[in-house]
DNA sequence: AAATAAAACTACAACGTTTTCGTGTTAATA
DNA sequence: TATTAACACGAAAACGTTGTAGTTTTATTT
């Protein structure tokens, strides 16, 4: 375990100054093209690599970008991740990643930890919590200590900072409609409670192409369930939900769902008591992943297009951390497309 | 925007001297009861946060792990590194993520700038093409750096370091035995080619329990994969190599698949040609997941207790950070267990 | 050959901490 | 009362960089 080399060290043996070395490592006028290059080529011998940490220090930038997230074991959120990674590399940032778990203290925790020096910007994805709660302190906090923000998918519109989102109602309505053209009359909604704003952006955009289509609006139609009781198997209330709602309500035939997950189950309930798909029953999901690709029949779904998010949110906050401006905040809508598969005609 | 408070402000706001301030807020015993106590106060005050940067330079450690992955899309991977950011978190360590998308060069790029400085140790899981070509000088240099790493899941025996994996061999054993048990007499296992470590255990796995049960070997029934032409939705060839060996060896009553996603592909296939689950045949696949949960049936699954592995892994390199030993390394075993649901009897 | 300008290099402070080694007080002992 | 020990605090160096403001060397001009 050989020690790491500085700047000194070359110095040292070059028997130069250390200014010298730092400015010839950085091709500054002020060295000679001969130094140069002999000091370039002595630190590449010695397999020199600067440190990260002093320079950090120094420059007060770190070029590493924090993400926190609700959760991780998701497949939304990782392509997001993926996007910005994948951007974040290639211009040379790390990214530290934090998760929220959905609770707004583990939220505080990961963003203190971030903000004391260890980032330059960061991208968010708020907790349920936090949004239930409205209690935004940690994050204007942030901002005020002038680290840029970017949030994404889980937005706070009275927040002023740039954002990333998806036409949630946009998405919606298309895939709403897409069922009525395909003949679908009776079209149930399964959702969550309204704090979410995703959850009341797509039930927004259902009711709006049911009125362009002159459909009425049934409100045993809108399943809303509670977010809150749903952890990874733990699927019966949203199971007893929307089976009573298959009992109550005879000829459904078309089902849109906020999540694939919801869709899938749907799916699966409605299989099981022989309901025949898509013949008698058509459903669309949001948010295309590996749930909806695999099912049988495979889910028709609206297309988030993660990465994409990623990778804007990215390029964003990268051109607010180099360029330090503080104003004309944008919310970025990346555009959703319908991807038909089996379970519609 | 207001600029971060330092301690040298404290200083020059309470009139006392940056080391005392610096000492009182660490309850060094050089100060007296009162002053630390008026310090703290103040410090809350004005909310100071020390910067982690600056602390980082001084104490030479970072309180950040670094963790790099194959691809972060990814059951398995998000698990773990939920399991590593948890147990980390407690620790008071940050998460430095890095994805190598399978590439060695990415790989080795994350941990170039991983390993300047930034991390204290490192909790790696090798990329597809580091496999394959052997190539392991990146790993050997960041260990000569004295930064200690932990192998997961895809482990390499010859290079010395702390290593968690789970008892491929064995979980395949159990699985096929389960097959067994239940009256299956012709079990097709479905693998990856046998320069991925866990793919070469699991068919070893599952030879050893063929042999145990007095079933002879039939290479007709192992279908090898080749993981590079597998691609999210390009499963083609996958596909094909399944339908032709239901094509070509009748009464298949048994298939073992070494992750969820080719055990839910044989299983919908094996549908499709009319094949009755679990009647017919029973499936077993390795990796519990979402894709298995919600399958119909659902499938039947090893266990890898992924958040688990993560902890154990996060647990190990802590230790080795924060007491430098440098010996006796430990591979440390993580049992699977059977999770039994509806795609066997 | 002297004066000046340009080029090449160096010293030093700074980033925000921590820590070692002093130094000045006060209190306890001889 | 003089000596020493304990206590409370401060100066300064250090971590590895970068950048400003010199200083020295070399080349150019008169």
């Amino acid at each position: 375990m050989k020690k790491r080399i500085t700047i000194k060290d070359l110095a040292r043996e070059l028997d130069v100054s250390v200014s010298t070395v730092s400015k010839a490592l950085r091709d500054s006028s002020d060295i000679s093209k001969e130094t140069i290059n002999k000091i370039k080529a002595f630190a590449k011998q010695v397999n020199y690599k600067p440190n990260y940490i002093a320079q950090s220090l120094k420059n007060q930038k770190t070029k590493t970008i924090g993400v926190i997230v609700p959760d991780i074991v998701h497949h939304f959120f990782t392509k997001v991740i993926k996007g910005i990674e994948n951007h974040a590399n290639r211009k040379g940032y790390n990214i530290l990643i934090g998760l929220s778990n959905e609770s707004l203290s583990n939220e505080i925790v990961n963003m203190e930890m971030f903000t004391n020096g260890s980032i330059d910007g960061l991208i968010i994805s708020i907790s349920r919590e936090t949004m239930q709660k409205q209690n935004y302190n940690h994050i204007y906090e942030t901002l005020n200590q002038g680290i840029p923000i970017v949030m994404f998918d889980r937005i706070i519109d009275k927040i002023s900072c740039d954002k990333v989102t998806i036409d949630d109602k946009k998405g919606t309505q298309n895939a709403v409609n897409k069922l009525i053209q395909n003949g679908a009359k009776k079209i149930a909604i399964i959702t969550t409670k309204d704090y979410m704003s995703v959850g009341k952006l797509r039930t927004e955009g259902y009711k709006i192409a049911l009125k362009q289509n002159n459909i009425e609006l049934d409100k045993n139609l809108i399943i809303e369930v509670d977010d809150n009781l749903l952890y990874e198997d733990h699927l019966e209330s949203l199971e007893f939900q929307i089976r009573k709602m298959f009992n109550n309500i005879p000829r459904i035939d078309g089902i849109f769902a906020v999540n694939e997950l919801f869709a899938s189950v749907a799916m699966k309930i409605a299989k099981n008591i022989g309901i025949d798909i898509p013949h008698d029953l058509q459903i669309i999901g949001f948010t295309d992943g590996i749930l909806s690709r695999h099912a049988s029949p495979p889910l028709s779904t609206v297309n988030q297009h993660g990465e994409s998010m990623g990778e804007k949110a990215t390029t964003i906050l990268i051109d607010r951390i180099e360029n330090k401006s503080t104003e004309n905040f944008q919310t970025h809508i990346i555009q959703t497309d319908l991807i038909l598969r089996d379970s519609t005609k």
